[in-house]
DNA sequence: AGCACGCCGACT
DNA sequence: GTCGGCGTGCTC
């Protein structure tokens, strides 16, 4: 029979940026038949060689058999990808219309994409041997380099990694070299995987309702069922989910757990290293190529029972997936927000449904998509209401500061309530979402001030680098001593962010110490976890920070946290910025008050009277989510309908808007029933790092009308030879409109 | 995206 | 006379 049958083509994703697959002739002296998608393969294309992902074997080729050209060599045996991934990266390359090579790519770590071996025989450390240990150092005279690092090891006897090294000396692995030849250290090939650590704490009770998010999960575990767990913070989500990933351990399967990020989550894994007895393997932006590879490795062949990660770990291969949890679903950093834009957390649901085994999606602020999908019955909404041991939920208060003034943003009851708290032995937050000094330093006499050049944008103050700096793009000049315009040299600060708040603490506390938190202070690699760690003593009294204190940290003598301005989020163009304000607020507030002592929330606004915000003072987010949701289905908004949004843009002003009118007239001649088209229009900032941005936004209350646009349209915008002058991309999903 | 081919300005 | 500007087309 085998030698009636038409013969077998390649059917290859290449890594580029190319809305197509190519095909190709298998190797010679290889049967096609034999091969499996998933498996790397090593291919010409163009005039160099790159290596593809086999998507399958086809009997059809797109192009004649001599234009095609013959595979170079089977890189894997064995599918890197499993069959089950595959199907998941090519529906996503679809929904997200994104190119197919450029997505399998992702899916895979580095050393993979550039063909070593799918294997991994450890991470290498570098530890004393006997020898060395008995070595005093100033022996080594001759050789400072050389002592140096023996002096490096000697107070690590446990031995350090080529990162950990990097920490301390540069160039050094010559000189390791001559240590290794010495006999005075030895190379030691090392797990990535996060041992279990060898006492291992038992489970804390659960209450009523821990128990029953528990009970409902494991009465599914066989099955696909997603869960929203929504959890008040502090409510115990985690150890919910530690029960749920105990209980998948026992049956001898795997949990894989995403996180927004893992450098903002050291105890959710110190917790799961001391709970669970299996090895952990982590996969997140910190780790280098070797260790990616590594624990990457160690998901698929089961070696890690749990895996945590960051939204890329969604594509983890593993070899007995038995349940699935995205923490904090809300967030986000889950959609990737340039090239391929997926949500993490929509793919995750999907895989679940291939694999049929349930997922969790976990916050304590949930996203209006999901809690939609409650409503829809889509998903099993869990409750857990209550505040887990003794800690109370903190006072919610709403400072009127209209007509006050202020101090550098600060109003008189913030203040007093910060010193109240601080005479109770209480830490203190005080959150703005702006770092810098001021976000204008403006002339006095004429009203003058900076804009960046190349954003729709002014300067933002900063007083401490005495600079003003474009926070769009990052450009930045010295501060003007005198007005450029006018020559007067009155230059006063408008408005205020962290950097003048934290000042203004110091001369209204100036025996308290205060600790700023923002992108500014914390961009030395360690910096945060140093942060972190005096706060955790208790060091710093009062602390100012940006969004990045909002996230899942613990901080046990928090008493009060105050919001130095809400009103932002009553009154921007995006339509989620509510959703946000009310998400932010909540996620601050349960900083506060989570150990024995009563937290306090103060939050500074114009509007007092804003049902929103009133709604938020009842701490209830649950209300303040319906209240939203109903808004958005009077206005037809998401998760009421589904938007796809095609941004352009272009160092000419004109020609994001050409390409965009182009596209829309194509959009126009096809098949458009049910959808809604809005532009071309200005992006929300029209001009960022010197250019012009516009977008089309289409809108549909059926996903799938959307997708059948979608799938005639897209392959139309790429002969558009308007399209070839402008920077496009098509956004399905947006979270995020600029 | 890269990379090459191809036709018109300022120069070692 | 060239070197090189980026417009256009192609990648199985």
């Amino acid at each position: 029979m085998t030698h009636s049958r038409k013969p077998g083509f390649l059917r290859i994703a290449i890594p580029t940026p190319l809305r197509r697959t190519f095909d190709y002739l298998p190797p010679a002296g290889i049967d096609p038949e034999q091969l499996q998608a998933g498996i790397r393969i090593r291919v010409p294309f163009g005039r160099s060689e790159v290596i593809g992902v086999l998507l399958e074997v086809t009997h059809q080729a797109a192009v004649e058999k001599r234009r095609m050209k013959r595979a170079r060599d089977i890189l894997d045996h064995k599918p890197v990808l499993p069959e089950e991934l595959m199907r998941l990266l090519i529906w996503a390359s679809r929904y997200y219309q994104h190119p197919i090579g450029e997505v399998v790519q992702q899916a895979l770590p580095g050393l993979l994409r550039k063909g070593k071996k799918a294997l991994s025989r450890g991470i290498p450390h570098w530890q004393l041997t006997n020898t060395g240990r008995q070595c005093n150092p100033s022996t080594l005279r001759r050789a400072p380099r050389q002592a140096q690092l023996l002096r490096l090891l000697q107070q690590h006897p446990e031995g350090l990694n080529a990162g950990q090294i990097d920490a301390h000396e540069k160039q050094w692995r010559p000189v390791m070299s001559k240590l290794v030849e010495r006999g005075l250290v030895e190379i030691k090939l090392t797990s990535c995987l996060a041992p279990p650590l060898h006492e291992t704490a038992g489970g804390l009770t659960l209450n009523t309702a821990q128990q029953e998010a528990v009970a409902r999960v494991e009465s599914r575990l066989a099955e696909f069922h997603p869960f929203l767990l929504d959890g008040v913070t502090g409510s115990g989500k985690t150890e919910v989910y530690l029960h749920l990933i105990e209980r998948v351990l026992a049956n001898g399967q795997q949990a894989l757990i995403l996180v927004p990020e893992i450098g903002l989550t050291p105890q959710l894994l110190s917790r799961f290293r001391q709970r669970l007895p299996v090895r952990i393997a982590l996969l997140h932006s910190a780790l280098n190529e070797q260790e990616r590879l590594c624990a990457w490795l160690a998901a698929a062949s089961g070696e890690a029972g749990v895996v945590l990660g960051t939204r890329s770990a969604l594509f983890t291969p593993l070899a007995r997936p038995g349940l699935f949890i995205v923490d904090e679903e809300h967030d986000i950093s889950l959609k990737q927000q340039e090239g391929f834009r997926y949500s993490a957390r929509d793919l995750l649901v999907l895989r679940a449904r291939q694999l049929n085994i349930p997922i969790i999606l976990g916050s304590a602020t949930p996203s209006l998509e999901s809690l939609h999908n409650c409503q829809a019955h889509r998903f099993e909404h869990l409750h857990l209401p209550e505040r887990a041991g003794q800690a109370q939920p903190p006072r919610f208060r709403l400072v009127d500061v209209r007509g006050q003034k202020l101090e550098h943003g600060l109003s008189a009851q913030l203040l007093t309530a910060t010193q109240t708290h601080l005479n109770d032995g209480g830490q203190v937050l005080l959150f703005i979402n702006r770092r810098g000094f001021a976000p204008v330093l403006m002339c006095h006499m004429c009203g003058w001030h900076h804009r960046c050049e190349r954003c729709d944008a002014h300067m933002t103050m900063h007083q401490q680098s005495r600079r003003q700096r474009c926070h769009h793009c990052g450009s930045e000049r010295p501060l003007p001593q005198i007005c450029p315009e006018c020559g007067s040299s009155e230059l006063i600060p408008v408005g205020y962010g962290t950097e003048r708040v934290e000042e203004a603490l110091g001369s209204h506390f100036p025996d308290v110490p205060v600790l700023r938190i923002d992108r500014d202070t914390t961009r030395r690699k360690g910096a945060m976890q140093q942060m972190l760690e005096q706060i955790g003593e208790g060091t710093p009294r009062i602390l100012v920070g940006t969004q990045m204190l909002a996230k899942g940290h613990h901080f046990p003598n928090l008493t009060l946290v105050g919001l130095l301005d809400a009103d932002y989020g009553l009154f921007s163009a995006d339509f989620r910025a509510a959703e946000r304000l009310g998400q932010l607020v909540l996620q601050v507030a349960g900083r506060a008050g989570r150990a024995e002592r009563p937290g306090e929330v103060l939050i500074q606004t114009h509007h007092p009277d804003s049902p929103l915000l009133q709604i938020l003072l009842t701490h209830d987010y649950g209300r303040f989510a319906q209240s939203l949701l109903k808004e958005r289905k009077a206005a037809r908004l998401p998760p009421f309908s589904h938007l796809v949004l095609l941004r352009a843009e272009a160092t000419d002003e004109r020609l994001p808007g050409q390409f965009l009118a182009e596209a829309r007239a194509e959009a126009e001649a096809l098949q458009t029933a049910g959808i809604e088209l809005f532009g071309p229009l200005p992006a929300p900032m029209a001009r960022r790092a010197g250019r012009s941005r516009a977008q089309l936004l289409l809108q549909a209350e059926e996903r799938n009308t959307l997708q059948q646009l979608l799938n005639q349209w897209l392959p139309r915008l790429e002969n558009l030879k308007s399209g070839r002058k402008v920077r496009w991309s098509i956004d399905v999903d947006p979270l995020e409109m600029f």
